[in-house]
DNA sequence: AATGAATGAGACTTCATTCAT
DNA sequence: TATGAATGAAGTCTCATTCAT
């Protein structure tokens, strides 16, 4: 259970979370959140030195739990085929739950995607850090696919991994920012499949 | 030849397109627009109403010179064969001056790609109308090409089209702004040409 | 007793008058209050949303404390004779307790006659308010008088009210803002005995 | 016939007055003038040195034209009977004249009665020596007429007189600024004599 | 651990005035 | 005589941060 202060400090962090997200970073006043919060300005100095580290703080706790969305549960594979088959899973596994990750909570989705970009230098280089992080996963997938055979090895491995990052980026703004009301007529798991089934496309996948 | 007037807000507007570029709009004084422009800053509010306005004005500009940019030069496509070939090769013209739009001005693509993003309502709605330019030229695109038959029917249009045009934003914004040094070792015409190909595999081209 | 911030905004409230009488509205700045009160600009803000809104919770506190100075207090009248009497020095009451107003603060005489008039919409809404109310006591006033005899009934009430109005602000602006020191030879009493004496026979009281 | 520079000035002059009596000093800017006019801004200062002497210059026409109508127009008593009426007459005259002066014009009432109070120094003095020239006039009107008997000896001169300017110019602004529209009911030799009346009371002429 | 009144640097914007044409 | 683009001092207001309680 958590003492006192560390349920302050999340409380304040959760909605944290949810005004910069409606209202970005320079429009969202500290005390917006003290207020949604219902504690006093002062308050969120304790557990914060500034706003930036307000923010900052939040954009690292996504790092962290997207490394640890997309780690792989190694129950999900057991027992899945050839070891191309399973590599070929792993790859859909790290898209989807990447997918899902920003499925799963929009108004991180919305900072991450939207309310991050061009702010300072400090709030730039952690959201870089994050889009490094997954930029050099896809990489490394990439990489893997071909050792096992179900990707073609003359592709411009980085060009096509930012074109996939751009897409996994644009796609959860569109469809879990933009326009929540035509997400809706998707189940998750044909989304995602949908997802998924294009970016093979892209890497040419299977393809021979 | 320009009035004084018309060429004091020009230059005023081609600083605040470096400025922004370079600190975020935030970040940005007016008075740091008004001292690259050797003007008083009361001149900047001469022709533009508020800062506000002034950023708007160069959004809204980008968006007229990016549809000017990307219209069909007929003469680019004299003599190309089929019509098939020939609508392929409308596609390609497309993506490739889009992708030429970005690279041209890096200010520009700065500006558009990442200092434009989450900062209010007005400015955001703008931002919106550009990226629904492009989306809807892609769907447009995409369609045009099915009718053509160079592109199968069986593919989810919409998230295709946001696939492609995350592609887009983020490799211009990956090579433009972010690496620029990693894009000279490209030459122009083959860093289109890859990332052509990729967008057709992205899309199924030619894949039957 | 009342808190801190009560305390604070009194004070400013206060100093405010103070300034506002000696400059006008638009010749003095939220910082000239703020320095007489020692406090920090943005202090002025916690309380009161501009300047405006400053300047007209000083007026609608001059409106409140008026109707409160001429309410008549009951044991004024005790045993004053008859009826007529009565009615008579109900009369000269209330325009003794106007004037009174005006002559018991200065500031407040100068905000009111002087430096409210003719600034701006909003402001000038409250001041009509206040001259509105007065005009209209002053009618009643008549009514009353005609009613119990004492002032005659062929008489242009609205033009009359507005003429001794007119006298009341003049004579008050006259002796409490413009000569204060030709003021002081009068003694309170004897000053607003010749007041109602001049008033009266505007109304043409006991002429008959 | 006035030459062009003449004309212009007056232009001016002519629409400063509509602005300054629309939106009053400090709310109305010198361009809001200039565009009334049709001219340029710098024209304005071909003129007046400054906005400040542009509005001192309309104070002090007001001033001259205001003496110039209440001169005594000798034809106007030309055999008007005893000494003692003759004088009760011009009395009347003075005020009448008064009176009609700001009903004629209601811009300049406007100015002169609401705008130009609290302003600054400069423009204080101006309307300071109006107001004075007006008192001072009917103070002489008093002191005539107590001369010549119609007016009793045993008053306050200087208040009365104050009381009387009071109820000039509040009635004047009630009924030429505030309330045009309840002013039309009357015509303005009826209006005028029933605000002689109340004056002559207020005076006490004749009533003994 | 929490408060919230107070701070004050610094941002945006206005507008009377100037001056080269 | 007229113009209007340019100026820049000065004003209002904001808001992240502090600190005594």
């Amino acid at each position: 259970m958590l003492k006192k202060g560390e349920q302050t400090r999340d409380h304040i962090l959760a909605c944290a979370e949810k005004v910069f997200s409606q209202k970005g970073y320079y429009q969202t006043q500290v005390s917006d959140i003290s207020d949604m919060a219902h504690v006093a300005k002062g308050t969120v100095y304790q557990y914060f030195s500034n706003k930036e580290n307000l923010f900052v703080t939040l954009l690292e706790n996504y790092l962290t739990s997207w490394e640890k969305d997309v780690e792989l549960d190694i129950k999900d594979f057991m027992g899945s085929g050839s070891a191309k088959d399973y590599a070929a899973a792993y790859l859909k596994h790290r898209l989807a739950k990447t997918v899902s990750y920003f499925s799963n909570n929009q108004d991180r989705a919305n900072i991450i995607l939207r309310m991050s970009l061009g702010l300072n230098e400090v709030i730039e280089q952690v959201i870089r850090l994050f889009e490094d992080k997954v930029l050099k996963s896809i990489i490394e997938d990439i990489k893997i696919g071909q050792n096992f055979g179900h990707i073609t090895k003359d592709i411009n491995i980085e060009m096509t991994a930012n074109a996939i990052l751009g897409g996994v980026l644009r796609i959860s703004f569109f469809y879990f920012v933009l326009k929540k009301e035509s997400y809706i007529i998707y189940d998750h798991g044909s989304f995602t499949a949908e997802f998924v089934k294009i970016t093979e496309k892209t890497l040419g996948m299977f393809l021979y």
